[in-house]
DNA sequence: CGTTAACAAAGTGTATGCAATCGTCATGCC
DNA sequence: GGCATGACGATTGCATACACTTTGTTAACG
């Protein structure tokens, strides 16, 4: 009777809400500050209010909505200065993760980073935005996995998410594209080299550079 | 005030849930890989079982417990090498936000860490462990709101709770204090230096000796 | 006319009931 | 005798109902 919907039915039903509800967000359906009734949302994707609760629940604890006692939900408002501290962290983190990656990557993980990334050139040739995003995901995925630290991936896997909203647009800057796939190649060699710290500075320099070109998105979109 | 039942109130009941089930967890009452029956909690604790749903819902997005769809609730077991990559993590953020600290501190703010620095030499010189622990807390707490980074900020604070089961007896080795204060002595003094990097691989370095101290009773408790 | 208090409506928080799912045990077949 | 399959029990997951908190509005009093 549950396996009919036409979502996909990985888990649990409240999962579905989950990712439902953060999609909603995360497209802007839902704009920060906005109240997230439990009955409204409980009709418009035809369960009742407790699967509902419980996602919120996980929502509040991932930091997409804030939950005040007795007061509802509303979707999280990220000021200027939280995004910028966000993204600043995210510089760090991968910084690390290139640092432990340049040290502890085994040598099929090196060689899988370094094919990728050579083969992510053609992309850029061509220009091929959405599949070089796609590909960027993949890179950096692979810096945190190789940095064998399962915190710190939870940790840089949590950030990145609740940036995504804001990194989406960042590969329309012109030029962006080919200036990524050099900042990638910096990694890369650092990481080849097994040089930690360059690895991280060329990481922290990267992801800094995707920040300046996300942030200026959102200063000319929001408030 | 709404306190008209013999449990004090502090929020919401799933509040108090998380904060009694966690506390449960940290002190050790529940062990790792122990069940969590639902309806075992509600009766304990005199609640229904919905509000015992939301805090282990809570619970599993903070990490203490692993939740199986429809297998239960157990507490996360966490093994050695977690820990390890846990501590890792934190030697890493605490470096963070030391060297954040040495850069964008207030002189307020450098002023109070400098004082109470010196302060805790006294509780060192008289051997008082549980003061000098309460302190402690305190110290880190300066350095992570000192970073002016709110995102760091949360990732270390969370790192740190989770940590704190494995934390808790390391002043117990022989001459610790003393060491802990010299390692706190080379974080303060870079920080006053204003040299951000020196700073970060102090704090680094005390966190790491930290993870020893604390991976030494770990080892020795657990399988 | 402004301020405050009380009432009403809406929405969250909690409890309980029912259905679906998973684990276990027993029985039958190979 | 061992393994597979089916039924039963236990437990989780979802739905609904009710109680309490909050907030906005209105009316009365200063």
């Amino acid at each position: 009777m549950r396996a009919k919907k036409n979502l996909i039915r990985d888990g649990t039903t409240v999962d579905v809400m989950v990712r439902a509800i953060a999609d909603r967000i995360v497209v802007g359906d839902l704009k920060p500050g906005g109240k997230l009734d439990e009955a409204t949302l409980a009709e418009r994707f035809a369960v009742s209010r407790t699967p509902i609760r419980e996602a919120l629940a996980q929502l509040a604890a991932m930091g997409l909505v804030d939950r005040r006692p007795n007061r509802g939900a509303i979707v999280t408002a990220v000021s200027q200065a939280q995004l910028a501290s966000m993204f600043e962290s995210m510089a760090e983190l991968e910084g690390i993760c290139a640092r432990f990656s340049a040290l502890r990557m085994t040598s099929h993980e090196r060689a899988a980073l370094e094919s990728g990334h050579q083969a992510s050139s053609r992309l850029v040739h061509l220009g091929k935005e959405e599949e070089y995003e796609a590909y960027n995901t993949e890179f950096h995925s692979c810096l945190y996995r190789g940095a064998h630290n399962t915190h710190v991936f939870e940790l840089v896997t949590l950030t990145r998410s609740r940036l995504a909203p804001f990194r989406r647009a960042q590969f329309r800057l012109s030029g962006r594209l080919a200036k990524s796939w050099d900042e990638h190649d910096a990694i890369v060699t650092a990481i080849m080299r097994g040089d930690g710290n360059a690895a991280g500075e060329a990481a922290r320099v990267h992801v800094n550079k995707v920040s300046n070109a996300s942030l200026v998105f959102v200063s000319g979109s929001s408030d």
